[in-house]
DNA sequence: ACCTGAACACCGTTCAAGT
DNA sequence: ACCTGAACACCGTTCAAGT
Protein backbone atom coordinates (compact mmCIF):
# COMPACT_ATOMS: atom_id res chain seq x y z
CA UNK A 1 0.00 0.00 0.00
CA UNK A 2 1.53 3.70 -1.21
CA UNK A 3 0.33 6.75 0.17
CA UNK A 4 -0.09 8.64 -2.66
CA UNK A 5 -2.70 6.02 -4.15
CA UNK A 6 -4.29 6.04 -0.80
CA UNK A 7 -4.66 9.80 -1.05
CA UNK A 8 -6.14 9.83 -4.38
CA UNK A 9 -8.38 6.66 -3.45
CA UNK A 10 -9.71 8.33 -1.01
CA UNK A 11 -10.37 11.26 -3.11
CA UNK A 12 -12.39 9.21 -5.43
CA UNK A 13 -14.61 7.41 -2.78
CA UNK A 14 -15.48 11.41 -1.92
CA UNK A 15 -16.50 12.33 -5.31
CA UNK A 16 -18.60 8.63 -5.06
CA UNK A 17 -20.23 9.44 -2.08
CA UNK A 18 -19.76 12.10 -0.36
CA UNK A 19 -17.35 13.49 2.91
CA UNK A 20 -19.92 11.78 5.23
CA UNK A 21 -19.23 7.83 3.66
CA UNK A 22 -15.18 8.18 3.74
CA UNK A 23 -14.54 5.72 6.17
CA UNK A 24 -11.04 4.36 6.57
CA UNK A 25 -12.78 1.16 6.98
CA UNK A 26 -14.17 2.21 2.92
CA UNK A 27 -10.93 3.64 2.24
CA UNK A 28 -9.45 0.43 3.69
CA UNK A 29 -11.73 -1.78 1.45
CA UNK A 30 -11.06 -0.05 -1.82
CA UNK A 31 -7.21 -0.76 -1.34
CA UNK A 32 -7.25 -4.00 -0.83
CA UNK A 33 -6.30 -3.99 3.16
CA UNK A 34 -7.31 -4.18 6.97
CA UNK A 35 -8.30 -0.60 8.07
CA UNK A 36 -5.52 -1.11 11.00
CA UNK A 37 -3.01 -0.95 8.24
CA UNK A 38 -4.01 2.39 7.22
CA UNK A 39 -2.24 3.55 10.52
CA UNK A 40 0.98 2.73 9.53
CA UNK A 41 0.72 5.20 6.69
CA UNK A 42 -2.21 8.04 8.34
CA UNK A 43 -1.39 8.99 12.00
CA UNK A 44 -5.11 9.72 12.20
CA UNK A 45 -7.86 10.21 10.06
CA UNK A 46 -7.34 13.97 10.10
CA UNK A 47 -4.01 13.46 8.95
CA UNK A 48 -5.28 11.53 6.00
CA UNK A 49 -7.95 14.71 5.03
CA UNK A 50 -4.84 16.87 5.25
CA UNK A 51 -2.81 14.89 2.43
CA UNK A 52 -6.69 15.08 0.70
CA UNK A 53 -6.59 18.87 1.43
CA UNK A 54 -3.04 19.51 -0.12
CA UNK A 55 -2.96 16.96 -3.24
CA UNK A 56 -6.45 19.15 -4.21
CA UNK A 57 -4.10 21.82 -4.74
CA UNK A 58 -1.68 20.77 -7.41
CA UNK A 59 -0.91 22.92 -9.44
CA UNK A 60 -2.97 25.70 -8.60
CA UNK A 61 0.70 27.93 -7.78
CA UNK A 62 1.71 27.08 -11.07
CA UNK A 63 3.42 29.92 -13.23
CA UNK A 64 0.82 32.73 -14.20
CA UNK A 65 0.85 33.79 -18.12
CA UNK A 66 3.11 36.63 -18.76
CA UNK A 67 1.22 40.26 -19.26
CA UNK A 68 -1.27 39.90 -16.65
CA UNK A 69 -2.56 43.01 -14.83
CA UNK A 70 -2.21 42.47 -10.97
CA UNK A 71 -5.87 42.68 -11.36
CA UNK A 72 -5.82 39.72 -13.60
CA UNK A 73 -3.20 37.90 -11.66
CA UNK A 74 -5.60 38.13 -8.29
CA UNK A 75 -8.46 37.22 -10.53
CA UNK A 76 -6.61 34.15 -11.57
CA UNK A 77 -5.32 32.54 -8.75
CA UNK A 78 -8.70 33.06 -6.85
CA UNK A 79 -10.42 31.49 -9.66
CA UNK A 80 -7.82 28.02 -9.30
CA UNK A 81 -8.20 27.76 -5.78
CA UNK A 82 -12.07 27.87 -6.20
CA UNK A 83 -11.46 25.37 -8.92
CA UNK A 84 -9.56 23.31 -6.86
CA UNK A 85 -11.87 22.53 -4.18
CA UNK A 86 -15.28 22.44 -6.63
CA UNK A 87 -13.15 19.37 -8.53
CA UNK A 88 -14.16 17.12 -5.58
CA UNK A 89 -17.37 17.01 -4.38
CA UNK A 90 -17.02 18.47 -0.40
CA UNK A 91 -13.60 19.61 -1.85
CA UNK A 92 -14.71 23.17 0.52
CA UNK A 93 -15.11 20.90 3.53
CA UNK A 94 -12.26 19.14 3.08
CA UNK A 95 -9.87 22.11 2.79
CA UNK A 96 -12.01 24.06 5.69
CA UNK A 97 -11.99 20.70 8.18
CA UNK A 98 -7.54 20.55 7.87
CA UNK A 99 -4.63 22.41 8.11
CA UNK A 100 -2.07 21.40 5.84
CA UNK A 101 1.28 22.75 5.52
CA UNK A 102 2.89 20.98 2.61
CA UNK A 103 4.04 22.30 -0.51
CA UNK A 104 1.02 23.01 -2.28
CA UNK A 105 -0.75 24.77 -0.01
CA UNK A 106 2.44 27.27 1.08
CA UNK A 107 3.50 27.62 -2.23
CA UNK A 108 -0.14 28.71 -3.07
CA UNK A 109 -0.30 31.35 -0.31
CA UNK A 110 3.52 32.26 -1.03
CA UNK A 111 2.57 33.05 -4.79
CA UNK A 112 -0.52 35.11 -3.71
CA UNK A 113 0.99 36.93 -1.14
CA UNK A 114 4.08 37.81 -3.88
CA UNK A 115 0.97 39.18 -6.22
CA UNK A 116 -0.08 41.44 -3.87
CA UNK A 117 3.17 42.43 -2.54
CA UNK A 118 3.91 43.27 -6.47
CA UNK A 119 1.07 46.10 -5.76
CA UNK A 120 3.02 47.79 -3.33
CA UNK A 121 1.44 46.53 -0.21
CA UNK A 122 3.98 45.68 3.20
CA UNK A 123 4.11 42.15 3.88
CA UNK A 124 1.87 42.91 6.61
CA UNK A 125 -0.71 44.37 4.15
CA UNK A 126 0.01 41.95 1.63
CA UNK A 127 -0.49 38.98 3.67
CA UNK A 128 -3.78 40.13 5.88
CA UNK A 129 -5.16 40.47 2.22
CA UNK A 130 -4.18 37.16 0.69
CA UNK A 131 -5.87 35.53 4.38
CA UNK A 132 -8.79 37.72 3.55
CA UNK A 133 -9.21 36.94 0.10
CA UNK A 134 -8.89 33.14 0.63
CA UNK A 135 -11.51 33.58 3.50
CA UNK A 136 -13.60 34.96 1.36
CA UNK A 137 -13.16 31.74 -1.76
CA UNK A 138 -13.70 28.74 1.57
CA UNK A 139 -16.61 30.55 3.08
CA UNK A 140 -17.95 31.20 -0.69
CA UNK A 141 -17.33 27.45 -1.76
CA UNK A 142 -18.58 26.12 1.25
CA UNK A 143 -21.93 27.63 0.36
CA UNK A 144 -21.63 27.12 -3.35
CA UNK A 145 -20.92 22.91 -2.52
CA UNK A 146 -24.06 22.83 -0.02
CA UNK A 147 -26.42 24.17 -2.41
CA UNK A 148 -25.06 21.91 -4.88
CA UNK A 149 -25.60 19.17 -2.49
CA UNK A 150 -29.17 20.26 -1.61
CA UNK A 151 -30.15 20.68 -5.05
CA UNK A 152 -29.03 16.80 -5.18
CA UNK A 153 -30.98 15.94 -2.62
CA UNK A 154 -34.75 15.71 -1.86
CA UNK A 155 -34.94 18.42 0.65
CA UNK A 156 -34.58 20.85 -2.01
CA UNK A 157 -38.02 21.34 -2.24
CA UNK A 158 -39.50 21.69 0.77
CA UNK A 159 -36.37 23.76 2.15
CA UNK A 160 -37.37 26.09 -1.10
CA UNK A 161 -41.19 26.56 -0.31
CA UNK A 162 -39.98 26.51 3.59
CA UNK A 163 -37.72 30.12 2.40
CA UNK A 164 -40.67 31.12 0.36
CA UNK A 165 -43.17 30.62 2.73
CA UNK A 166 -40.83 32.63 5.23
CA UNK A 167 -40.13 35.40 3.05
CA UNK A 168 -43.20 37.58 3.73
CA UNK A 169 -42.47 41.27 2.48
CA UNK A 170 -44.14 42.35 6.03
CA UNK A 171 -41.52 40.33 8.13
CA UNK A 172 -38.61 40.66 5.67
CA UNK A 173 -38.87 43.46 2.98
CA UNK A 174 -35.06 43.18 2.34
CA UNK A 175 -35.57 39.32 2.18
CA UNK A 176 -38.17 39.25 -0.54
CA UNK A 177 -36.38 41.74 -3.10
CA UNK A 178 -33.47 39.21 -2.30
CA UNK A 179 -34.92 35.98 -2.94
CA UNK A 180 -34.33 36.31 -7.12
CA UNK A 181 -30.61 36.53 -5.99
CA UNK A 182 -30.57 34.43 -3.07
CA UNK A 183 -31.93 31.66 -4.96
CA UNK A 184 -30.52 31.87 -8.28
CA UNK A 185 -26.85 29.42 -9.21
CA UNK A 186 -24.84 32.08 -10.81
CA UNK A 187 -22.42 30.88 -8.55
CA UNK A 188 -19.55 32.20 -10.97
CA UNK A 189 -21.21 36.05 -10.97
CA UNK A 190 -21.62 35.90 -7.18
CA UNK A 191 -17.71 34.83 -6.69
CA UNK A 192 -16.93 37.78 -9.49
CA UNK A 193 -18.85 40.09 -7.40
CA UNK A 194 -17.31 39.55 -4.23
CA UNK A 195 -13.91 39.13 -5.41
CA UNK A 196 -13.86 42.23 -7.41
CA UNK A 197 -15.39 44.08 -3.96
CA UNK A 198 -12.25 43.08 -2.32
CA UNK A 199 -9.46 43.97 -5.84
CA UNK A 200 -11.47 47.57 -5.72
CA UNK A 201 -10.69 47.92 -2.00
CA UNK A 202 -7.54 47.39 -2.58
CA UNK A 203 -7.06 49.44 -5.52
CA UNK A 204 -8.60 51.91 -3.25
CA UNK A 205 -5.74 52.08 -0.94
CA UNK B 1 -37.90 16.55 26.99
CA UNK B 2 -38.35 20.22 25.68
CA UNK B 3 -36.54 21.66 22.25
CA UNK B 4 -34.96 24.79 23.54
CA UNK B 5 -33.51 22.57 26.40
CA UNK B 6 -32.09 19.85 24.09
CA UNK B 7 -30.43 22.91 22.15
CA UNK B 8 -29.06 24.99 24.79
CA UNK B 9 -27.92 21.87 26.54
CA UNK B 10 -26.17 20.43 23.00
CA UNK B 11 -24.28 24.01 22.65
CA UNK B 12 -22.86 23.42 26.51
CA UNK B 13 -21.67 20.21 25.45
CA UNK B 14 -19.92 21.58 22.65
CA UNK B 15 -18.66 23.91 24.06
CA UNK B 16 -17.01 21.55 27.15
CA UNK B 17 -15.66 18.97 24.69
CA UNK B 18 -15.86 20.41 21.37
CA UNK B 19 -18.19 19.54 18.52
CA UNK B 20 -16.66 16.03 17.79
CA UNK B 21 -17.78 14.87 20.97
CA UNK B 22 -21.21 15.92 20.49
CA UNK B 23 -23.19 12.70 19.96
CA UNK B 24 -26.81 11.97 20.14
CA UNK B 25 -26.27 9.42 23.04
CA UNK B 26 -24.14 12.12 25.40
CA UNK B 27 -27.18 14.87 24.50
CA UNK B 28 -29.45 12.23 25.58
CA UNK B 29 -27.56 11.20 28.75
CA UNK B 30 -26.92 14.67 29.75
CA UNK B 31 -31.11 15.38 29.28
CA UNK B 32 -31.59 12.48 31.54
CA UNK B 33 -33.54 10.49 28.30
CA UNK B 34 -32.73 7.41 25.75
CA UNK B 35 -30.86 8.11 22.67
CA UNK B 36 -34.01 7.21 20.74
CA UNK B 37 -36.07 9.66 22.24
CA UNK B 38 -34.47 12.71 20.53
CA UNK B 39 -34.97 11.56 17.39
CA UNK B 40 -39.04 12.63 18.34
CA UNK B 41 -37.50 15.97 18.55
CA UNK B 42 -35.23 16.28 15.77
CA UNK B 43 -35.49 13.98 12.81
CA UNK B 44 -31.45 13.71 12.95
CA UNK B 45 -28.47 14.73 14.17
CA UNK B 46 -28.30 17.48 10.59
CA UNK B 47 -31.65 18.78 12.05
CA UNK B 48 -30.19 19.10 15.77
CA UNK B 49 -26.98 21.27 14.42
CA UNK B 50 -29.37 23.35 12.52
CA UNK B 51 -31.54 24.34 15.75
CA UNK B 52 -28.01 24.74 17.03
CA UNK B 53 -26.89 27.63 14.42
CA UNK B 54 -30.12 29.16 14.42
CA UNK B 55 -29.68 29.51 18.36
CA UNK B 56 -26.31 31.08 17.99
CA UNK B 57 -27.61 33.86 16.02
CA UNK B 58 -30.34 34.74 18.53
CA UNK B 59 -29.77 38.95 18.99
CA UNK B 60 -27.68 39.53 15.77
CA UNK B 61 -30.18 40.87 13.93
CA UNK B 62 -31.58 43.32 17.03
CA UNK B 63 -31.80 47.41 16.59
CA UNK B 64 -29.10 49.49 15.52
CA UNK B 65 -27.59 52.50 17.49
CA UNK B 66 -28.93 55.46 15.88
CA UNK B 67 -26.49 58.03 14.10
CA UNK B 68 -23.89 55.56 13.03
CA UNK B 69 -22.92 55.69 9.30
CA UNK B 70 -23.38 53.15 6.79
CA UNK B 71 -20.44 51.69 7.42
CA UNK B 72 -20.27 51.30 10.97
CA UNK B 73 -23.57 50.15 10.30
CA UNK B 74 -22.07 47.13 8.64
CA UNK B 75 -18.95 46.75 10.87
CA UNK B 76 -21.21 46.29 13.61
CA UNK B 77 -23.25 43.64 11.83
CA UNK B 78 -21.00 41.79 10.81
CA UNK B 79 -18.64 42.24 13.79
CA UNK B 80 -22.02 40.83 15.90
CA UNK B 81 -21.88 37.74 13.37
CA UNK B 82 -18.23 36.72 14.16
CA UNK B 83 -18.90 37.30 18.03
CA UNK B 84 -21.73 35.13 18.03
CA UNK B 85 -19.76 32.35 16.02
CA UNK B 86 -16.74 33.00 18.48
CA UNK B 87 -19.21 32.73 21.71
CA UNK B 88 -19.39 28.91 21.45
CA UNK B 89 -16.50 26.27 20.70
CA UNK B 90 -16.13 25.17 16.57
CA UNK B 91 -19.17 27.58 16.28
CA UNK B 92 -18.00 28.35 12.67
CA UNK B 93 -18.08 25.13 12.23
CA UNK B 94 -21.70 24.64 13.39
CA UNK B 95 -23.09 27.25 11.49
CA UNK B 96 -21.32 26.32 8.25
CA UNK B 97 -21.68 22.94 8.50
CA UNK B 98 -25.67 23.47 8.37
CA UNK B 99 -28.08 25.40 6.36
CA UNK B 100 -31.26 26.94 8.80
CA UNK B 101 -33.66 29.21 7.51
CA UNK B 102 -35.23 30.31 11.22
CA UNK B 103 -36.21 33.85 12.25
CA UNK B 104 -32.34 34.35 13.43
CA UNK B 105 -30.46 33.84 10.11
CA UNK B 106 -33.07 34.81 8.13
CA UNK B 107 -33.53 38.38 9.90
CA UNK B 108 -29.88 38.72 10.07
CA UNK B 109 -29.91 38.54 6.44
CA UNK B 110 -32.44 40.75 5.74
CA UNK B 111 -30.66 43.36 8.22
CA UNK B 112 -27.76 43.37 6.27
CA UNK B 113 -29.50 43.44 2.91
CA UNK B 114 -31.49 46.67 4.17
CA UNK B 115 -28.15 48.19 5.03
CA UNK B 116 -26.89 47.70 1.76
CA UNK B 117 -29.46 48.62 -0.12
CA UNK B 118 -29.89 51.96 2.11
CA UNK B 119 -26.32 52.89 0.27
CA UNK B 120 -27.71 52.72 -2.92
CA UNK B 121 -26.86 49.16 -4.04
CA UNK B 122 -29.49 47.15 -5.89
CA UNK B 123 -31.14 44.57 -4.49
CA UNK B 124 -29.17 42.14 -6.41
CA UNK B 125 -26.47 44.10 -5.72
CA UNK B 126 -26.95 44.13 -1.85
CA UNK B 127 -27.70 40.55 -1.81
CA UNK B 128 -24.51 39.49 -3.75
CA UNK B 129 -22.39 41.87 -1.10
CA UNK B 130 -24.28 40.60 2.16
CA UNK B 131 -23.31 37.23 0.66
CA UNK B 132 -19.77 37.80 0.27
CA UNK B 133 -19.58 40.25 3.59
CA UNK B 134 -20.74 36.35 5.26
CA UNK B 135 -18.97 34.02 3.36
CA UNK B 136 -15.56 36.17 4.66
CA UNK B 137 -17.02 36.32 7.68
CA UNK B 138 -17.63 32.85 8.12
CA UNK B 139 -14.07 31.48 6.26
CA UNK B 140 -12.20 34.28 8.66
CA UNK B 141 -13.87 32.91 12.29
CA UNK B 142 -13.45 28.80 10.79
CA UNK B 143 -9.74 29.55 10.63
CA UNK B 144 -10.06 31.65 13.79
CA UNK B 145 -11.24 29.20 16.05
CA UNK B 146 -9.02 26.22 14.04
CA UNK B 147 -6.02 28.28 15.21
CA UNK B 148 -7.82 28.43 18.49
CA UNK B 149 -8.14 24.74 18.49
CA UNK B 150 -4.43 24.27 17.51
CA UNK B 151 -3.17 26.57 20.12
CA UNK B 152 -4.50 24.40 22.91
CA UNK B 153 -3.64 21.31 21.33
CA UNK B 154 -0.52 19.53 21.81
CA UNK B 155 0.39 19.65 18.27
CA UNK B 156 1.54 23.18 18.64
CA UNK B 157 5.05 23.08 18.76
CA UNK B 158 5.18 20.57 15.70
CA UNK B 159 3.27 22.26 13.22
CA UNK B 160 5.08 25.66 14.54
CA UNK B 161 8.14 23.93 13.59
CA UNK B 162 7.50 22.42 10.59
CA UNK B 163 6.30 25.88 9.64
CA UNK B 164 8.71 27.75 10.17
CA UNK B 165 11.34 24.96 8.35
CA UNK B 166 9.07 25.22 5.48
CA UNK B 167 9.97 29.21 5.68
CA UNK B 168 12.82 28.86 3.73
CA UNK B 169 13.05 32.26 2.13
CA UNK B 170 14.61 30.66 -1.12
CA UNK B 171 11.32 28.20 -1.89
CA UNK B 172 8.98 30.90 -0.08
CA UNK B 173 10.31 34.39 -0.22
CA UNK B 174 6.86 35.68 0.56
CA UNK B 175 5.61 33.70 3.12
CA UNK B 176 9.34 33.98 4.75
CA UNK B 177 8.10 37.78 4.72
CA UNK B 178 4.65 36.74 5.70
CA UNK B 179 5.31 34.97 8.78
CA UNK B 180 5.13 37.05 11.62
CA UNK B 181 1.51 37.81 10.19
CA UNK B 182 0.55 34.34 9.73
CA UNK B 183 1.34 33.20 13.06
CA UNK B 184 -0.37 36.47 14.93
CA UNK B 185 -3.20 35.98 17.18
CA UNK B 186 -4.16 39.50 16.32
CA UNK B 187 -7.73 38.15 14.04
CA UNK B 188 -9.36 41.48 15.35
CA UNK B 189 -7.09 43.17 13.23
CA UNK B 190 -6.84 40.11 10.55
CA UNK B 191 -10.82 40.27 11.01
CA UNK B 192 -10.83 44.40 10.32
CA UNK B 193 -8.53 44.42 7.80
CA UNK B 194 -10.51 42.06 5.30
CA UNK B 195 -14.05 43.59 6.35
CA UNK B 196 -12.33 47.78 5.37
CA UNK B 197 -11.61 46.21 2.34
CA UNK B 198 -14.80 45.00 1.37
CA UNK B 199 -16.28 48.12 2.45
CA UNK B 200 -13.95 50.22 0.75
CA UNK B 201 -14.84 48.51 -2.48
CA UNK B 202 -17.96 49.41 -2.09
CA UNK B 203 -17.25 52.93 -1.74
CA UNK B 204 -15.48 53.06 -5.20
CA UNK B 205 -19.12 51.85 -6.49
C1' DA C 1 -48.61 10.97 23.57
C1' DC C 2 -44.28 10.13 24.96
C1' DC C 3 -40.44 7.23 26.44
C1' DT C 4 -37.69 2.79 27.14
C1' DG C 5 -34.91 -1.12 25.75
C1' DA C 6 -32.82 -3.31 22.58
C1' DA C 7 -31.20 -3.97 18.40
C1' DC C 8 -28.93 -3.04 13.49
C1' DA C 9 -25.28 -1.71 10.93
C1' DC C 10 -21.79 0.62 11.41
C1' DC C 11 -17.46 3.79 13.24
C1' DG C 12 -11.88 5.22 14.58
C1' DT C 13 -8.15 3.19 16.64
C1' DT C 14 -4.98 -0.24 18.86
C1' DC C 15 -2.15 -4.19 19.07
C1' DA C 16 -0.75 -8.96 19.55
C1' DA C 17 0.43 -12.27 16.34
C1' DG C 18 1.81 -13.78 11.93
C1' DT C 19 4.92 -13.72 7.42
C1' DA D 1 9.17 -4.31 7.71
C1' DC D 2 4.68 -4.72 6.77
C1' DC D 3 0.09 -6.74 7.22
C1' DT D 4 -3.80 -9.54 9.43
C1' DG D 5 -7.33 -10.58 12.80
C1' DA D 6 -9.59 -9.40 16.34
C1' DA D 7 -10.89 -6.60 19.70
C1' DC D 8 -12.30 -2.05 22.40
C1' DA D 9 -15.19 1.53 22.99
C1' DC D 10 -17.98 3.74 20.73
C1' DC D 11 -21.51 5.82 16.77
C1' DG D 12 -26.63 7.38 14.24
C1' DT D 13 -30.93 5.56 13.71
C1' DT D 14 -35.10 2.52 14.11
C1' DC D 15 -38.87 0.40 16.32
C1' DA D 16 -41.55 -2.85 19.07
C1' DA D 17 -43.20 -2.64 23.53
C1' DG D 18 -44.44 -0.36 27.62
C1' DT D 19 -46.92 3.54 30.53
Amino acid sequence: MAVPEAVTTALRLVDEDGLDSLTMRRLAAALDVQAGTLYRHFATKQTLLAAMAEEMLAGCAGPLPDGLTWREQITELAGRLRMALLRHRDGARVHAGTHSVGPNTLSYTDTLVGVLRETGLSPEAATRTALTIVHFIVGHTLEEQAAQALAESTELPATLTLLHAALDPGTYPNLAAAEATLTSTDFVGHFAHGLNLIIKGLAGE
